[in-house]
RNA sequence: GGCCCCAUCGUCUAGCGGUCUAGGACACCGCCCUUUCAAGGCGGAGAUCGCGGGUUCGAAUCCCGCUGGGGUCACCA
């Protein structure tokens, strides 16, 4: 096998949504082989038959899509490795396991079911220290006839001498091989085990280097006499940190959201998904945290991975969501709002806003929200045909109902006159109210909140009351005062 | 329980024998700015580097033990 060639492979199985911490390890994948201007290859593996998801693999193409890592073979796309799929390789897997079964390296396995439940359940009992498989049909030689109907194949596991690899990750792994019990590799349906279908499939796919969580580290030493036995050269491996819930169990279902596709639902954008997945579990140094795809692709170390499991931390998602919101032009945001808002329609607006509307809101809300969907809480007075308030909000501190009915007339007349609705004149000639009516600035400004959003804090006003176009304000206006006649 | 992995502020982390009285970021607190809320600026608090032994002139950094957490022991991946 050639190293200088990297060829990684992301290997999900079609059992759900794509999870955060699959899709992690998807997005190392992808930064080594973008790095080396190697492939990136998509495998689907499929061997577990009761456990497949309809729709799955669509979901795991538009997550990849989503963070933008594009694949170069597998899930649609051909190449001279494929099918990608593993159920489409089976002979495959057979025949590799024919060979091990002929050379001895195999066996084949008739216990059934009640037997192994039956041993593990003594092993569990006596305490024993080694539970696992006990090799009963390792010397029986079985052949046709022999077997009845259905039949695993086991692989020999030596019974002396260690197994070890370098690990990219957590340098060097070392395990006794006679701690390890006799697996299988062939199914009695005839597929193949993870443990058979990835390694032939690493090899004949000529994968370079393999990441994978690290729940998979105690399996190292079935996959490296596999390897050993079929005289293959192996490639390096990565056994990436677990991504942990704030109450350090394993993130899942329960802690909410785990599927990136759900992040998407959210309001989180990809970039800042991507800039936050990178650095769960690597750092660059002591000091990067805002960090572009391109110096991710040119700076991405896997020797820097972490070895240490890490908690996904949503407050730090959230900030850093906020971060790539303020930092696009208004007009990048309001596309962005636009096709999120087409895609998941906030439920607080009575209309659809216009692209124009949107375009002037995006400023509104750019440096208020972390992420999108907070927009639409924000600005849904706009869209509301009726907005609903407690009036007593509409009268400020050191004011009455009196005072405040004065106040709203006056804004009334003003508005009604303004030559120019705009922001700018609104401003001036709202500030010059307040101060000829002898009222502090605050005080007529929150009143007039209140009155043309319903809400006590609201994006900033001036620009706010132009959006919503004089004739609205109007009306709002009036409805203010009728609340408190 | 056996085996394996891991261990620096609440969290993500920097640190790879002396520059560490441990740096950055999120969150938190205060001040400034300010029409509310944010954003932004400035500042603060927060880790005796899990504990105990070594090695060394010197250890967060190396070694051993302990403790704690996690993983794994399926015809699931």
């Amino acid at each position: 096998m050639d190293f200088s060639k990297i060829r990684v492979r992301y290997a999900p199985s079609p059992t759900g949504e794509p999870h955060v911490g699959n899709i992690r390890t998807a997005l190392f994948d992808w930064l080594i082989a973008r790095n080396s201007s190697g492939q990136f290859i998509v495998r689907v593996e499929d061997t577990d038959q009761a456990r497949k998801v309809e729709g799955a693999i669509e979901l795991q193409k538009a997550s990849l899509k989503w963070l933008g890592l594009d694949w170069d073979e597998g899930l649609g796309l051909d190449g001279k490795y494929g099918p990608y799929t593993q159920s489409e390789r089976l002979t495959l897997y057979t025949d590799v396991a024919e060979r091990l079964l002929q050379n001895g390296k195999a066996y084949k396995c008739i216990c059934n079911a009640e037997r192994l439940s039956k041993l593990r359940k003594k092993q569990l009992e006596n305490k024993v220290a080694l539970v696992g498989y006990d090799g009963h049909c390792r010397s029986k030689k079985l052949d046709g006839s022999d077997i009845p109907g259905s039949f695993v194949v086991r692989f020999k596991m030596p019974d002396v001498g260690i197994s070890e690899m370098e690990d990219l990750v957590r340098g060097h792994l070392e395990f006794d091989n006679s701690l390890s019990d006799d697996f299988i590799i062939l199914k009695s349906d005839g597929y193949p085990t993870y443990h058979l279908a990835s390694v032939v499939d690493d090899h004949y796919m000529e994968i370079s280097h393999v990441l994978r969580g690290e729940e998979w580290v105690s399996s190292v030493p079935r996959h490296i006499q596999l390897y050993l036995a079929l005289g293959w050269e192996m490639p390096l491996f990565a056994h990436l940190p677990t991504i942990l819930a704030p109450d350090k169990s394993k993130l899942s279902k329960r802690h909410g959201a785990t599927s990136v596709l759900e992040y998407k639902k959210a309001g989180y954008l990809p970039e800042a998904m991507f800039n936050f997945l990178s650095l769960l579990g690597w750092s660059l140094d002591g000091d990067t945290e805002i960090i572009s795809k391109e110096d991710l692709i040119s700076k991405f170390d896997p020797s820097r991975i972490s070895s240490a499991s890490a908690i996904f931390d949503i407050e730090k998602l959230n900030w850093m969501n906020g971060h790539y919101i303020r930092s696009m032009s208004s007009l990048e945001l309001s596309q962005i709002l636009e096709s999120y808002w087409k895609e998941f329609p906030p439920e607080n607006f009575d209309r659809n806003p216009s692209s124009g509307e949107v375009d002037k809101i995006s400023k509104l809300v750019q440096e208020r929200i972390k992420v999108l969907s907070e927009a639409s809480d924000l600005v849904a007075f706009v869209f509301k045909n009726e907005i609903t308030y407690d009036p007593n909000e509409l009268i400020q501190k050191q004011m009455d109902a009196e005072s405040t009915v004065q106040i709203l007339d006056r804004v009334d007349k003003l508005v009604s006159t303004i030559e120019i609705f705009s922001s700018s004149t609104i401003e001036v000639e709202l500030r010059a109210l307040a101060d000829s009516m002898d009222v502090k600035v605050g005080t007529l400004l929150g009143t007039v909140r209140v009155a043309t959003s319903g809400q006590k804090v609201s994006p900033p006003l001036f620009d706010s009351l132009e959006v919503l176009g004089r004739n609205r304000v109007l009306e709002l206006l009036h409805v203010a005062k009728s609340k408190l006649a």
